[in-house]
Order: C-alpha cells, then structure tokens, then sequence
RNA sequence: GGGGGUGUAGCUCAGCUGGUUAGAGCGUCUGCCUGUCACGCAGAAGGUCGAGGGUUCGAGCCCCUUCACUCCCGCCA
C-alpha cells in the first residue's frame, strides 16, 4: 500500500503519529515559505504543510506541485491550534507536517475546475470528454456512491423477500413489438443477427415457468432511440422483478413499500400521501391530462362538454358535435400570465396537437359593480360564449378572482394531453413543483387496445401484448376490443413514469385469441413468440411483474436534472460516448468475418 | 424528420440603439509573501466573437446559409 490512511479519515485522535497519504493536489497555497496544500482522495480532504525550515527537499518538491498531480506523502499529524481550527473541513481539526514526498505522477492543467465552489459546472460536452476528470467533483463521487448505495439496498431488500437474482442473456432476438433494436451480427451464422434486448421480459416470464417464482436482476436494456432528459440514449438499467401465483395488489404491495424506502433513505424529498393515491388511466388522462400525472399540485382539469353542447362559440359547439370533447382547467393565480406567457402556453398546446388554447382570465376587480373579491372577466370567447354559460363554466370550476380558466376542445385524447401538457408547465412557471416533495401515485386498467398509429381505423396493442385482458377469454370475446382493459399498470412520481409492469397473459389460448384482435394469424404468434406460447403449453403458472427505470428513479430522488447524471459513463445526446470516441469504423477484416458490407 | 434555446479567452459569463484597441471572475504563467484554508498582493500571456457569405463608411450585434450542443415533439410494446 502507498497509503497507511485516506484524507477524509485524520482526526485528532491520530495526533502525533507518523503515516502516508496519497492522492490528488487540490488546492495550492503558497505563501512563500510555508506551502498548503489539500490532498484529495474519494474520501475527502486534509491539509498538509511543508515548512522550508523543518524539510527543505520536501518543500521544494511542494514548490513545484500543481492541480491533479497525484503525490504520496509521509508525516506526522499535528492537532491544530484552536484558532487554526477550520471548521469547514472534516478534517479541520488537524493537519500533517510533510517530511517526505513522492511525485506519482504529474498531470496537466484540467480543462476546468474540480473545486466546486470556485465557478459553475462547465459545459457537459467538455465535462463528458473529460469524464475521467469530471468523476473527481464532489457531485459525481456522491452520486455515484449513492447509487451503489441503492442497488445493494434493492438487492437486499428483494433477497429479504426471497427473490434471487438471475442474469438473463444479453445476446438476444429482435423482438418486432416496440423500439428499435440494437443488432449484432453473428459470424457463425452469416445472414442472422442477435438483437440486445430491450428489457428482459421474455426471460422473466420463462423464468416464472422455469419455477424461479421471484425473480429480479439489475438489467441491461437496449433500446436504438432518441433520447430525452430522462431517456439515456443506448443503454439504461431496469430494476426488472417478476413473481407467480399473484394478483395485481400483490405485486403493488411489494413494489410500494421499497419505493418508500428508497425515497426516505436516499432523497430528501417527503412523500405526500401514504399509501400511493391509485387513479384510473381514464381518471388520470380527464383529471391530470396524463398518465404520468404530477401530483404535487392540483390543477384539476374538468369535463364540460355537456355544458357547451350548442353553445354560441362556434369552435366548442362542433367539436362536441363531431363526437369530441371540451375540457377546462382552473390555474390558481394565472391571471398573472401575461400576454407573452399565454403565447408560450399556447405553442406548449399546439405542439401537443391542440389547434389553439382558449381561455377565461378573471382580472381581479373591486369597482362598485364587482365588490369586494370580484373581477372582470377578460376573454377572446366570452362574448361568443355569453355572460350566463360564462359564468357558469366559472361557477363550475370554481374559478375565483385571479385565476384563469384554459379550454381544450378537440377529440379526447388531443384534448387530455394538450391540457396536460399545458398544466405541467403551468406548475412549473407558479413554482408549484416542490423539489421536497415525492408525489407517487399508480396508474392502472390501461386499456388493452387502441387505435394503431400507423394504420388509420386499425387497433393494436395499447401497452403490452403480454399483459392479461381483465376478465380473460370471456371479455375478449364479448367485449368491444377498444374498451377491454389490461391488468396493465404504472408507478409515476412527480411527473415521472418510473415503472410499468403487468399480471401476463400466460394462457396460450388467450394469448392467441389476443392477438387474433389485433390482427396476428397464429401462425405469426408462433414465429414471433414461439419460446413463450411453447412454455405455455407445459404449465406456465399465473405471474405478473415490474420494471422500474433505476436511472430515472435515481435521477427523480436525487433532484438531477440530467439522466446522464446518474452514469459513470453516459452517452451523449447523439448517443455517442464522447471520451472514448464510440461509436466507430470496425476493420476491413471485422466486416469480412460477419460478413458485412458497409454502404460509404 | 420537425420546433425552441444556446454558441464571445482554458472554464463560467457580460458586451447597450451597429461606432475607437472586445471585457470581468476563475484558471494558467512570472515575481513577492512563513498560518493560509476559495490565501493575499503586483504583473503578464491568452480571442478566427462556432463557420461561410451578405448589408453597411463601419458588424460580436442586422440578414442569409451552415455546423455543433441542448431541451421538446415525433419515437420510446
């Protein structure tokens, strides 16, 4: 060892004794004879000083030191005076007198600071190039702590329950559901590719067959996207977990209680209701406009198709006479939105595929006329609308002075998310995203089908082929396929999705008779799903699972802005890793051997 | 693929209505300084104002094109 103690461990009680530390230059204080320097380690900080008089090699040694040189260091550790006492520093207490000192190695002028207090986090390009540099800062080495800290606590916790953990294959196959895929071309099998897997889900469930009937893993997912904030382009990890012979709530019940105790261990965020408030995906697309809703604030959107049914403004009446509907949502205080606000909003709507955004502001106003708390109401649609349907839609909302009424009108779903949309950043610009606040709710009984979005009048799966229909063969049967719900459900947290997850459908014949609705001969199940629908056969028992997101979960509780945050080596937003300069060209003879041509 | 934002010193940023030689803080380098701890003091170096074109007597600023980064939409069963 080139250390006998680390730089965050000294205390007085060392006073007096001889030992070693090694590590990074942080901070140089030069004071023309005696030299401070901070040693860094993972640790922490220590002071150490070089007195010309007690060691001159040493000191001028120190003298030629600089930031991120990497010294190993040996002397004694000094009780500090009372009044030196710095009581910023863990280590405040004491300081080492260096009597000897070893340059390991010397390192040039980073490209920006590792002190965090000195200037604002440099650009993340510079910082992702860098990486190895950026991991130094205080901010990733507590990041990255943390987030061993919680895997091994999630480990621990479904180990308490009895699940084991099983490594499920990397080198998998396309699946033809879902996102893109990641292709590897096999050299033993010219013409066929592996794919990586997107999530583990076929392995889990064959797992639940295979009698493994709790099973999780931290797992790899691959998904060839755009990505987001919260999407790491590429890679990202899934706390994936599945269990047989239970129902729905069993699953919740197992997944709430370690949400619970992720967020009180590990963010400094207080859960705003316990058990998790549950809303229906209907409830939370009507009352939220999304299924991820953000339950820190209200902003409850209201239905009142009924009430402007052939109502003088004309853009509402033949939306509900076209079979679409009117939604209204009440902003607390948003007659402070100016007219520049109220744009933005709107763009926010429209880029939803909204044509406008209606609304009612009620300009607080205490002329003789209005009394006391009363308002003017200030409007493009009012004077289409008519003082009495007005002022019911405001009695309705319960819209008081100082608010601001938004409208949708459109089919339903356009309507749900062009308010959802507008909502979210109406709490946003009244500040009502409260970081100390963790609001986690479940979204269940997702439908099973919905239109598909490629092909006009078609359905599709809405979620996830493998889920089970609620009332299995009977429903599928009877059931108009558009309102057959799935034991389908998510977990959100402050906007968040964190987790979707499902009872399966492990009844061959459902599964069939599933797929027949959304247009898949048996013969394609079997081609598709064949591993599946054969384990099926032979005594696949009831199960049901989840897969929450680790890396958005980890950015959610620690208040990150970035996904990439979270990784020790993230990919860009081009999906690319900028330090080791991936992706990148293969040699002539990696083609020839997998018998690949690259297009130039 | 589409929309918004950003791009000025190594880093973080300022730069007014287009007007002299483009600034600050930090960092770097040099000198001074024996108790600092974001040490201090004095000085210096460091700029293709992302790139290209245009308008103008004159462009960091206006116009066009383009590139990069970023956020969002599409996409993500």
């Amino acid at each position: 060892m080139l250390r006998t103690h680390t730089c965050g461990e000294l205390s007085k009680k060392e006073a007096g004794k001889t030992v070693e530390l090694a590590g990074w230059v942080h901070r140089r204080r030069d004071h023309g004879g005696i030299i401070f320097i901070d040693l860094r380690d993972r640790y922490g900080l220590t002071q150490i000083t070089f007195d010309p008089d007690a060691n001159k090699t040493a000191w001028k040694t120190a003298d030629k030191l600089r930031s991120e040189w990497v010294v190993r260091v040996e002397g004694k550790v000094v009780a500090r005076p009372k009044e030196m006492i710095n009581k910023k520093m863990a280590t405040g207490e004491i300081e080492m007198e260096i009597s000897e000192i070893e340059i390991l190695n010397e390192s040039k002028t980073p490209p920006f600071e590792i002190g965090e207090e000195k200037s604002k986090e440099a650009n993340e390009s510079l910082r992702l190039k860098y990486r190895f540099v950026d991991l130094r800062r205080d901010k990733m080495q507590e990041i990255i702590k943390k987030k061993d800290e919680v895997i091994q606590y999630i480990r621990g916790y479904f180990h308490k329950n009895n699940f084991i953990e099983i490594q499920t294959p990397i080198l998998a196959n396309s699946s033809p559901e879902g996102a893109r895929d990641y292709l590897i071309p096999s050299r033993m099998h010219p013409g066929k590719f592996y794919a990586l897997p997107q999530a583990p889900q076929q392995f889990k469930q064959l797992l639940m067959v295979g009698g493994f009937d709790r099973y999780f893993q931290i797992a790899p997912c691959f998904r060839d996207e755009d990505p987001r904030a919260d999407r790491h382009p590429g890679d990202f990890y899934q706390i994936d977990m599945e269990m047989s012979f239970v129902e729905q709530e069993d699953i919740w019940s197992m997944v709430e209680p370690l949400m619970i105790d992720l967020t009180e261990k590990f963010s400094n965020k207080k859960i705003i209701k316990k058990p998790f408030p549950r809303l229906t995906y209907a409830e939370a697309m009507n009352k939220y406009g999304s299924d991820k809703p953000d339950l820190r604030f209200g902003l409850e959107i209201m239905d009142i198709t009924e009430m402007v049914k052939g109502c003088g403004f004309g853009v509402f009446a033949n939306v509900v006479k076209d079979g679409g509907v009117v939604h209204a949502m009440k902003v607390d205080n948003g007659s402070k939105f100016s007219r520049k606000d109220i744009d933005e909003l709107t763009e926010i709507a429209k880029s939803r595929g909204a044509k406008g955004l209606a609304y009612i502001t009620l300009t607080p106003s205490s002329s003789p006329s209005t009394g006391e708390g009363g308002y003017e109401l200030k409007s493009p649609i009012v004077k289409f609308l008519g003082d009495d349907l007005s002022k019911k839609i405001v009695k309705e909302t319960g819209a008081k002075a100082g608010d601001t009424i938004f409208f949708g009108a459109d089919a339903w779903r356009e309507v749900c998310e062009a308010l959802g949309a507008v909502r979210n950043e109406c709490g946003a610009r009244l500040g009502l995203k409260n970081k100390k606040l963790a609001a986690w709710c479940w979204i269940y009984d997702y439908p099973m089908y919905d239109y598909s979005e490629i092909e006009d009048g078609k359905i599709d799966f809405s979620h996830n082929p493998f889920s089970m229909p609620q009332g299995g063969m009977k429903t599928l049967k009877t059931k108009k396929p558009l309102d057959i719900l799935a034991y389908q459900y998510d977990l959100a947290c402050n906007g968040y999705e964190v987790s979707s997850g499902a009872i399966r459908n492990h009844d061959p014949k459902i599964m069939y008779k599933a797929f027949e609705i959304a247009g898949y001969k048996k013969e394609d199940v079997d081609k598709k799903f064949g591993a599946m629908i054969r384990a099926f056969e032979y005594g696949a028992p009831p199960h049901g699972g989840f897969a929450p997101g680790l890396d958005r979960l980890l950015m959610i509780l620690f208040d990150l802005d970035s996904i990439r945050d979270v990784y020790a080596f993230p990919k860009d937003g081009q999906a690319r890793d900028v330090m080791m300069d991936s992706p990148n060209e293969v040699s002539e003879q990696q083609l020839k051997d997998l018998g690949l041509k690259v297009k130039k």
